[in-house]
Formats: structure tokens, C-alpha cells, sequence
DNA sequence: GCTTGCCTTGACGCCGGTGACAAGGTCTAG
DNA sequence: CTAGACCTTGTCACCGGCGTCAAGGCAAGC
């Protein structure tokens, strides 16, 4: 399998393809012309890199989900380090909510804060743009 | 006032003033000698830029604010454009928290899911490890 | 042999808000 | 006169996951 083939059945670009290789995640074998030649089995590596990328991971996080799968397991996700790394992310995707709920609040006072004023000093405002 | 003062009685860096005014979100007279010169009320408007940068807005969503203070208003937020932009704001955080949250249920199913199969997976991984 | 379509590496652009550095002008105190 | 503490513009670097173009090699059908 080259790689456009690989990049059209995981519904992807070659340019990402080469990206994730030089970043450690994807092995590809070389025909005589230089060509990279993909095993069947890295489709569904590239299949779990992209799963992880839509949820929020980068690439970093992703390498121990794919040493998990080319360890022979049916999913990424079973090995200690892929634990961890879910973990960790849950622990992070939870600080979030916790930052944009605070984040939330502050814009709900400033909100009504604004309209409760609007009268009073936007009455300056309107005069000013006549 | 020159940008080093206003830099420093407003917590910032004076490549960050500068970096605003190319952006035109501050403005400066100029000393015979090319100095910047800036006004009190400046003072202000760099305050609120960096509150709202500190929430997560983005310049371009800031100059509603600053020209909202620059038309005499004692806060940025009561003008028409300031309010709508808090209103976008509030609903692109209600849909990242959404999202979030999403992505939390998500990291614990696969989390659980990676538990309840250690056993039997796992076990190839480790006589593989050894 | 020519075209077409695949493949290769290399390098720049993006987005946003700076940090950091270069190479210079200016003002003030000693 | 000089040191040093300001100021100026301009430029590169960063982070991450690519898009995109450049310039070229290789394979296959006509």
C-alpha cells in the first residue's frame, strides 16, 4: 500500500501521513524507488491517531496509544502509559470546564452589568454619534 | 507619559503596547524626538485589553471595547458592539464547555472500557515486555 | 517520446500574542 | 566626553498540525 492509497483509506492527506512518520507515529517500509510501503496494520494506527487528534490530543499524547496497538493489542487503549495519558487528559478536559465555567460566569455579570447601565451612560454614547 | 512607564503601571511589556497600537487598539502622540507620548486615559484602555485577553478574547474582539472607553463611557462594556461580542462570547463558551464535556464522557467510556479489558489484553503486552 | 499521475524531500505560511535580539538615536548625570 | 537608561523600527522564534507550492524522480499507457 502506498501512500495515497493509505492517506484516501483513512480519509486523510499524505502530507499528514509524513507528518505523523516524522513525529514517531508511523512506520512505512521503502520499495527500490524510495517509495514508502505501508502494512496493512498502519491503517489502524492512523485511524487511532486521528480518533485521539478530534478529541483534544496531540501528538505526543498519541504515541503510547500507538506502541499499545503495535504491541498486538486489539485497541490502543489498554496498556498502562495509554491509562495515564486518559487520565491525565480527563484531569486537564476537567480543569477546562472548570476554567470556561468561571469564564462563563465572569461574562454573564459583565452581560448584565452592561445592560443595567445601558440607559444611563450609553445615553452620552448616542449623543456623541449624532 | 512615555510606553516604558505605561508599560510598567499597566503589568505589561512595552512590546506588548506596541504590538496593540500596529493592531489599533492604542494610541500615541509623538514627541518631538519620536517618543511615544500617551494620554491617561490610556492607561485604562491597556487595562482593559488585558482583562479581556485574560478571559480569552482575541484583539479584533477587544476594539469594540476600546472604542466603547474612547466615546467617554466609564466601562467598555455598555455599547451595543461590546454587548454583542458578549453575547458571541458566551455562546462560543457554552459551546466549548459543551464540547468538553463531550470529549469528558467520551475519555471516561474508553478509560472504562480500557480497565475492564486489562486483563486479557494486557497480558500479551506484558509477556511481550519481558 | 510524451503525457499523466503517482511519488520524493524541502521549505514557507498560518494563527496570536508575545519574548528576545539587533542596530541605532536621545537624554541626563557625573 | 562618556556611561547608562531610556526610546525607535525591524526581524526572527515560538507553538502544532498541517496546507501548499517547488522541483524533481518514477511508472505506465498511448
Amino acid at each position: 500500500m502506498l501512500i495515497g492509497e493509505l492517506a484516501e483509506r483513512a480519509g486523510t492527506s499524505t502530507r499528514a501521513l509524513r507528518y505523523y512518520e516524522t513525529h514517531g507515529l508511523l512506520r512505512a517500509a521503502r520499495s527500490a524507488n524510495g517509495y514508502r510501503v505501508y502494512a496493512e496494520t498502519e491503517l489502524h494506527v492512523v485511524r487511532e491517531i486521528r480518533a485521539l487528534l478530534a478529541v483534544g490530543f496531540g501528538l505526543d499524547d498519541i504515541r503510547p496509544f500507538v506502541a499499545c496497538l503495535r504491541a498486538g493489542n486489539a485497541s490502543g487503549h489498554v496498556c498502562p502509559d495509554s491509562v495515564a495519558v486518559l487520565r491525565r487528559k480527563l484531569a486537564e478536559v476537567d480543569a477546562g470546564i472548570d476554567r470556561l465555567h468561571a469564564v462563563r460566569r465572569e461574562l454573564r455579570d459583565q452581560l448584565a452589568h452592561a445592560i443595567t447601565h445601558r440607559e444611563e451612560t450609553c445615553s452620552k454614547l448616542r449623543r456623541t454619534a449624532r
